[in-house]
RNA sequence: GCGGGAGUGGCAGAGUGGUCAAAUGCGCUAGAUUCAGAGUCUAGUAGCUUAGUGCUUUCGCAGGUUCGAAUCCUGUCUCCCGCACCA
């Protein structure tokens, strides 16, 4: 088994000496620049980062060899609040995060104190940036990428910032943002908004933002407050809940007086409400008093229960008993018990008279949806809290998509509920009878464990998709690109139709600051939209050590658009004309991009932003051209995580497989847009798989003698000349599967087959696949294909020229008499076995008749496959004097046609040629007859390319 | 719920109107080579049947169009992905 850790390490080292990948302009060729997402730095690569770029260098491996000047690079995303999330979670001494981080480190460093070291540096978010970039460039490079690493950067470097702020500079030109309010999760000891990544347990039990809307019901010269997430609902409305343990505020809010928990008090605070607590007041002192309902404009009382929870809404909750489950239950008790009335001091008559309205009809359910499901689960109890919990999610869910509004709901009856909801909250909001209060799904805590509630925030920054103009510009792009595979086109317009206001700044994170309000930062997804046009100068900017001074709008005004003119910008910006024209020069060459490789994860968001910052930024003509998908990957059949340990990372593959086992694998146990399931068991066969190929193709490389391939190689020529045909072609459409399917099993297999023709004749055979056999395996498996090919002595084959195929060696008739000849040889081993014929004396061959030859190629002719039809045509020539047998033939021919049919005399050559091998085969004589002139019964079954058999 | 996608043999995965019992790979069975293993080679791998044939069943399920359907249409079931500030 050859070395492939010591080939691999030459020939990376080798390429970079040589810097071979390092592209520079060259007008003599086409230019072709590819580009993959960048990845975001978070810990050790892993094969999911690996598919994209592998996929991407298999491609642009193959463009360069066909004559592209091609443009690969890879840059970093550093923007966002997870790196954030990482250092504050090191510096609260968070030892899971800790022990994680550690384990990555001590991949790279020699001992566990250097390792503490360098995560306890952590707590500077920079410093990981810095530590694992490096390690990243070297993984990615393992993999024998054909990368221009000199144009690397990363989104928190002076040039993507710079480039960053000149795009929004752009947005704001064309008003393409604006500021408005937006609720958000909001940490209250951080100060700040906070994203999935600042939360405790945020990534696996996410909090959500709910609306709740608040209902003044008229209580003196105040208002109770009540929260609900279903306006819907007011018609039902029998009484108000308040609970008589917890003591409430009344307060000033916005000018009314509210009166609602001193916990909501605290969180309207934060939602652009003036609140000025005024008072207390217990729950108690509000029971068997009555209020307002609005809407219904209905005198209800306010009755007790325990299930109003100050900490969530207002603390009081208007009671529809028909159809929320806990309303129901309260009621229920409440009815049931005279004693609890008389604790409160109410009058229990009252209560029992109180009576259920229905209001919504659901599929499934009758009027009274929260009675039925109570009895269903057998709810009779608010202790029974969770299972309550569970019957209001379905009764909601239920409600919500198939309900409908009934007779009692006033003008709203015959309404959907979907419907009657918006409707209802609009009215009562306009009416100033309701309000909008937002809450958090669960209670939740950010790291440094302060309390996590939604903040509005009233000057966020917004990218409006919708601004006049852009979708067109977008949609036009749209139309223009390639879309690979083209069922995700419909998925970019419904994206498209869909985007609307989206958030693009937030007040913490690493990352870009807005330039016209520098407290804001731009949001991760909106700052990575237009840096692949960074990579054509990216180089350049560092060679020409460019400062933050340099590049302002004006740079990129000239650079991108050609503003300003080149002395006027190059002695504003005191940077040397030449210099400025030379990075003009080279984003006019590179730019735009011409493929991106990705993943359908990114589709709705950044490939969709990506194609609108195009069209906001630049000409048509450097709008992005073509997209490609790949699909997931998953590990041993299930997701890779962290918890199932399960996750295969760069380095693991660089320890155990190698790139071109990687590479192998990856390309051809599934399509391009599939799921590839790493198996580890499958990964080992293919490491032995493409050891053995490479001990064979060593022996093609060494063995070798210059001489014309003989005719009986024509077979084998055609396939292989076909086989070079395809590979290229399947390559030129990225169709990784089918081209390493030729590479690394078709051609193999028809090679091994062909030396077994002449032995004497295999130093030929390899000479004539060798050179160009090598070539195509270049792309799948550089390495290997580097170390056969120095054995030429010829530079490298990364960019030798992709091999021609000679079309006039394509001869589908060789192939053909090979299959039929080795069909024939089949047939006859199993009438052998059928016969019970060990060994046979004399095998007899029947040709068939000359009619039956015409026959065939008259079906052929016909257009038609009615077996009715062939026949009325057959029967009208010559043929008809074998009236009989046609009727019985053509119906199998209708069914089966064969595709190719030898001229009668040529098939007859064609079987004597072969007899030799046949007597060999089957150590026997072998007669060839023509059916015609034999009066055996067998003879009458020969057909056209299939002859009859009889054995001795 | 809305939007998108997918369901093929023991497995992975081709195939989108005829040459399809369905490429290729893996697995499995038998044989060859080999001290042995690995590798390679050869044959086979839906069922029944047979001198190489024929028949039946099969491409999630149920219907339909057609001379002919894995492929087109309708309905239905199941699974996956996205639904916004999160990279």
């Amino acid at each position: 088994m050859p070395d492939f850790k010591a080939i691999q390490d030459k020939w990376q080292k080798k390429w970079k000496e040589s810097k071979l990948f390092e592209a520079e302009i060259d007008r003599k060729k086409e230019k072709f620049f590819i580009t993959v997402p960048y990845p975001y730095i978070s810990g050790s690569l892993h094969i999911g980062h690996a598919r994209v770029v592998t996929e991407a260098d298999v491609y642009s491996r193959y463009l360069r060899m066909a004559g592209k000047n091609v443009l690969y690079p890879i840059a970093f995303h550093i923007s966002g609040t997870p790196v954030l999330g990482i250092s504050l979670a090191i510096k609260n001494n968070d030892k899971d995060k800790i022990e994680l981080y550690k384990g990555y480190v001590r991949n790279y460093v020699k001992s566990e104190k250097e390792a503490e070291a360098v995560v306890k540096s952590f707590e500077d978010p920079w410093k990981i940036v810095g530590f694992f970039i490096p390690k990243m460039v070297d993984e990615f490079s393992t993999l024998g990428l054909g990368v221009d690493w000199r144009r690397s950067f990363t989104s928190g470097d002076t040039i993507h910032q710079k480039m960053v702020e000149w795009q929004f500079g752009k947005y704001k030109e064309k008003n393409y943002l604006i500021q408005g309010k937006y609720p958000v999760l909001y940490s209250k000891s951080l100060g700040n908004a906070v994203g999935e990544d600042d939360i405790i347990e945020g990534d696996t039990n996410p909090v959500d933002k709910q609306e709740f809307t608040l209902i003044k019901f008229k209580y003196g010269d105040s208002f109770i407050i009540a929260a609900t997430l279903r306006p819907e609902t007011m018609y039902g409305q029998t009484n108000m809940w308040a609970n008589p343990d917890v003591e409430y505020a009344t307060a000033k809010v916005n000018g009314e007086k509210w009166i609602i928990s001193a916990e909501c008090a605290e969180k309207l605070k934060y939602q652009d409400k003036k609140v000025e607590v005024t008072g207390k007041l217990r729950g108690k002192d509000l029971l068997g008093k009555s209020c307002t309902a609005p809407f219904i404009d209905r005198e209800i009382p306010i009755l007790p229960s325990t299930h109003c929870e100050p900490g969530i809404g207002t603390g009081l909750v208007t009671s529809v008993p028909s159809d929320a489950p806990f309303d129901w239950i309260s009621l229920k008790e409440l009815q049931e018990s005279e004693a609890m009335c008389m604790k409160y001091g109410l009058d229990y008559s009252k209560v029992k008279s109180i009576q259920l309205i229905p209001i919504i009809e659901s599929k499934d359910y009758g009027r009274f949806p929260a009675v039925e499901i109570c009895k269903k689960m057998g709810i009779n109890s608010l202790s029974q809290h969770e299972k309550l919990q569970e019957a209001t999610q379905e009764i909601y869910k239920i409600g919500f998509h198939t309900g409908v509004m009934i007779d009692t709901c006033g003008r709203f009856a015959g309404m959907k509920v979907i419907e009657a909801k918006d409707a209802m909250k609009a009215e009562l909001i306009k009416n100033k009878k309701a309000d909008i209060m937002y809450e958090t799904s669960r209670p939740a805590k950010s790291r440094d464990g302060g309390e996590v509630i939604v903040a509005v925030l009233d000057n966020q920054w917004f990218i409006d998709f919708n601004a006049k103009g852009w979708k067109k510009e977008a949609g036009e792009c749209l139309n223009s690109m390639s879309i690979v595979p083209e069922k995700f086109r419909k998925q970019f317009e419904d994206t498209f139709a869909w985007l609307d206001k989206r958030p693009c700044a937030r007040k913490r994170g690493l990352g870009t600051k807005l330039p016209y309000d520098r407290e804001w930062v731009i949001e991760s997804l909106s700052d990575s939209t237009l840096y692949m046009t960074l990579y054509t100068i990216a180089n350049k900017v560092n060679e020409y050590k460019l400062t933050e001074g340099q590049l302002t709008p004006e740079f990129f005004d000239y650079v991108y658009l050609e503003k300003g003119g080149l002395e006027k910008v190059s002695a504003k910006l005191n940077i040397p004309e030449a210099q400025l024209k030379a990075l003009r020069e080279a984003f006019g060459y590179w730019y735009p991009n011409d493929h991106r490789h990705t993943f359908t994860a990114h589709l709705s968001n950044h490939l969709s932003f990506m194609i609108f910052a195009h069209t906001a930024c630049l000409p048509k003509e450097k709008w992005p051209k073509k997209i490609t998908f790949h699909g997931m990957v998953i590990s041993e059949g299930t997701k890779m995580s962290k918890s199932k340990g399960n996750v295969v990372t760069l380095l693991d593959i660089n320890n155990r497989y190698g790139a071109d086992t990687f590479r192998a694998f990856l390309c051809n146990s599934t399509s391009i847009d599939s799921t590839l399931n790493w198996e580890s068991d499958e990964v080992e066969k293919m490491k032995t798989h493409i050891s053995s190929l490479f001990d064979m193709c060593n022996e093609i490389c060494t063995n070798r003698k210059k001489a014309k391939l003989g005719n009986k190689f024509a077979a084998f020529a055609s396939r292989f000349e076909n086989d070079v045909k395809k590979a290229g072609a399947f390559l030129a459409a990225m169709n990784l599967r089918d081209y390493s399917n030729i590479v690394l099993h078709d051609i193999p297999r028809i090679y091994r087959k062909a030396r077994r023709i002449s032995e004497q004749d295999i130093p030929t055979l390899n000479d004539y696949v060798a050179e160009r056999y090598v070539k195509m395996l270049c792309p799948l498996v550089p390495h290997y294909a580097e170390e056969l090919w120095a054995m030429a002595g010829k530079g490298f084959v990364s960019n030798a020229e992709w091999p021609q195929h000679d079309e006039k060696k394509i001869n589908p008739m060789a192939e053909f008499s090979e299959d039929s000849l080795e069909a024939l040889s089949s047939d006859i081993r199993k009438v052998l076995e059928l016969a019970k014929i060990e060994k046979p004396k004399k095998i007899t061959l029947f040709t068939a008749g000359q009619w039956k030859y015409e026959l065939v190629g008259h079906v052929k002719k016909l257009n038609t496959r009615n077996a009715g039809e062939i026949i009325k045509s057959v029967m009208q020539t010559q043929l008809k004097q074998h009236g009989q047998d046609i009727m019985k033939l053509v119906p199998k021919l209708a069914e089966k046609t064969p595709e190719f049919v030898l001229e009668k005399k040529d098939e007859e050559k064609a079987l004597k040629d072969s007899v030799a091998a046949l007597e060999q085969e089957f150590n026997c004589k072998i007669e060839i007859i023509d059916a015609e002139k034999s009066q055996a019964p067998k003879a009458r079954q020969a057909m056209p390319g299939k002859p009859a058999i009889l054995a001795e």
